[in-house]
DNA sequence: CTGAAAGCGCTAACAG
DNA sequence: CTGTTAGCGCTTTCAG
């Protein structure tokens, strides 16, 4: 039997390409395109010989020919801030499920967060022609970055791909975009109203980046509970700061140290809760006796958390593969233009063990 | 000013190509290649012309053309397991990253811990031409898989590209293979010897697959330290099965109920350990007072467990940017033949809070 | 410094 | 069923 290394060593470090095999098969390019595809008749002898050539030589097509030969190039692109943040990281696995199943490669990148570097990301991915753009997380309320967004959103449904925000709200009407989104809003109220409805009045807002719109969204959810039930909302409540885990700590030890009077805290996701939890622990406030702690998102880290974490659950992976799904539809009217499409997910509150009725005095006022 | 959005209405679906842009400048493509890649003298004035029109055209670069018609495809190829767990995530990370500041985009596949699966994404890489292919995380000692692998490997040297095994044993002399990797049975020694120090001795190894070459390493590594000491490690003390935080978790309750005579636990991985504790926890059993509790990587979050976990440091982000470094480097020889490449990370003890000395009268004994 | 022209490897009509 | 023939959009000699 002749292996693919052997016949490679023989013929040298040429690549081999689709005419070695038509002609190691006695056979035109074409035919060879053909078996490979195999959208068009070819009869079953010249299909084994082409396939034993195949074989033989170790051949692999070329994507790149192919993508530019063809239309698509059987890849999507996915832009996150972080891909070791189980939010993204979530999403990011149902991405590149959806995109295995549907035959497609999946093309990652990271922008830390930074602006410039998302719009960067996508015009490459615009140059690799991927299929659809998935851009995840919510995005600051810039009119510049908005305006750049929209013009690649255009670029992308010019080229038979599309833009799809997932997390992230729309960033201007007629700009053709697909979105996935999530109802930051009321799932931060019905978390709110569950706190309330135990008997918390003072309750804390903790973390989630100034101005990023999905804290911007959980917090006005917050707010609405809170004045809906006649609650002030003093600005000592209010800590905004970041998404993550250190974020929680710190600002949880600092309002500790400050002996705050609140009986609850909403942090803004999971990792603050986390966070926060670790803060209090440390200090030797107990959760929930003393305080009461919810997050968002429900990653599945909340669950492991002692004690375990109520939260609002966010679809994360379903997100992902809706948002390939979503990209991949053509949406096109009779005209070729592009219609929007869009997707909210649900989201519902899960009760675990971190919340209970407030307690008689306050901690930090015994 | 002529928005790329009205023009390319104005012009419209028609992709904009280089020779548009040519076109548009009044040159030939061939000045626009130039400009483009800046390789070459153009002058200024042409050069700005050139600009303008890219501008205007919203010209964005047709990375597939390029790829077909140049040689590097500014691409790297890693397959993973599985995207959410942290071992895998934190080296993804790592190869996202030397690969951004490399120029180059990252395309990532998980392969769902399927040898076939795996195979089949390799050569999907082979067709991306990336230029490199990263395979992560231990491999089973299976000969046809060591052989397609193999051909794979040579395949990828032969067209200058490069497989690199991401802590995962050779599969072979003579292949053309690069090989990032740890050491695990010397950290899995390092580790049950500390436990020993402390004096234990009926000492539990929890978990990792049956056969995955990272276990099969991080169990002879336990294996020498009890030998050496003269403890014999009976089978009862072993308890292979996986790598995750359920595995951890059902093992652990069984070896509980069990009423096992041991006084400390080597979890497989942190998450195995992550499982464990869990359990442990849920049975009212302390550690480290009752059991000690040791894991390995030191993903993050073992510092966030209670007690913070004592675990073997594996630099993971580290390895996934080597990776990539090591695979473009270029390690031909004057004949054109493709050398190895190793490198060996090292690891550490990390000691934390999960080890004490072995409780007078074991737990479930008294 | 710039243009013309020959591919890179493949697909997709268009003829047989 | 199969071969021929154009390109896809770009890079890269080779000539000016």
């Amino acid at each position: 039997m002749t292996t693919q290394s052997e016949s490679a060593a023989i013929r040298g470090a040429h690549t081999v390409t689709m005419s070695d095999v038509a002609q190691q098969a006695g056979v035109s390019s074409a035919t060879v395109s053909r078996v490979l595809n195999g959208n068009y008749p070819v009869a079953q002898s010249t299909r084994d010989a082409v396939k034993r050539a195949i074989d033989d030589l170790g051949y692999t097509a070329n994507a790149h020919a192919r993508a530019l030969a063809s239309s698509s190039t059987h890849s999507v692109g996915i832009i996150v801030n972080d891909l070791v943040d189980p939010f993204f990281s979530y999403i990011v696995r149902g991405v590149e499920q959806e995109a295995a199943t549907t035959g497609r490669l999946c093309i990652v990148a990271a922008s830390q967060g930074d602006v410039d570097r998302e719009i960067e990301l996508i015009d490459r991915m615009i140059s690799q022609r991927t299929d659809a753009v998935i851009v995840v997380g919510g995005g600051y309320d810039d009119a510049s970055a908005r305006r750049r967004m929209a013009e690649r959103a255009r670029t992308l449904a010019g080229i038979g791909s599309a833009l799809v925000l997932c997390g992230r709200p729309s960033v201007g009407e007629n700009v053709p975009t697909k979105i996935v989104g999530y109802d930051n809003e009321g799932g931060a109220f019905a978390v709110t109203e569950h706190l309330i409805s135990q008997g918390h009045r003072r309750i804390v807002y903790l973390g989630g980046p100034v101005g990023l719109s999905t804290s911007v969204a959980r917090l006005a959810g917050y707010r609405r509970a809170m004045q809906s039930h006649g609650f002030e909302v003093t600005p000592e409540l209010v800590r905004q700061g970041a998404f993550g885990r250190r974020f929680g700590h710190a600002a949880m030890s600092e309002l500790l140290d400050a002996r705050l009077d609140v009986t609850a805290v909403f942090a803004a996701n999971d990792l603050v809760a986390a966070g926060a939890l670790d803060a209090m622990t440390a200090q030797g406030v107990r959760v929930p006796e003393d305080i009461s702690l919810v997050g968002y998102d429900d990653i599945p880290q909340s669950s492991e958390l002692t004690p375990k974490l109520t939260t609002v659950h966010v679809p994360l992976e379903d997100m992902g593969r809706e948002s390939v799904r979503l990209a991949l539809s053509r949406t096109d009217d009779a005209f070729g233009r592009h219609a929007d499409g869009e997707i909210i997910v649900g989201t519902r509150l899960i009760v675990r063990e971190s919340v209970a009725a407030p307690a008689a005095v306050p901690w930090g006022h015994r």
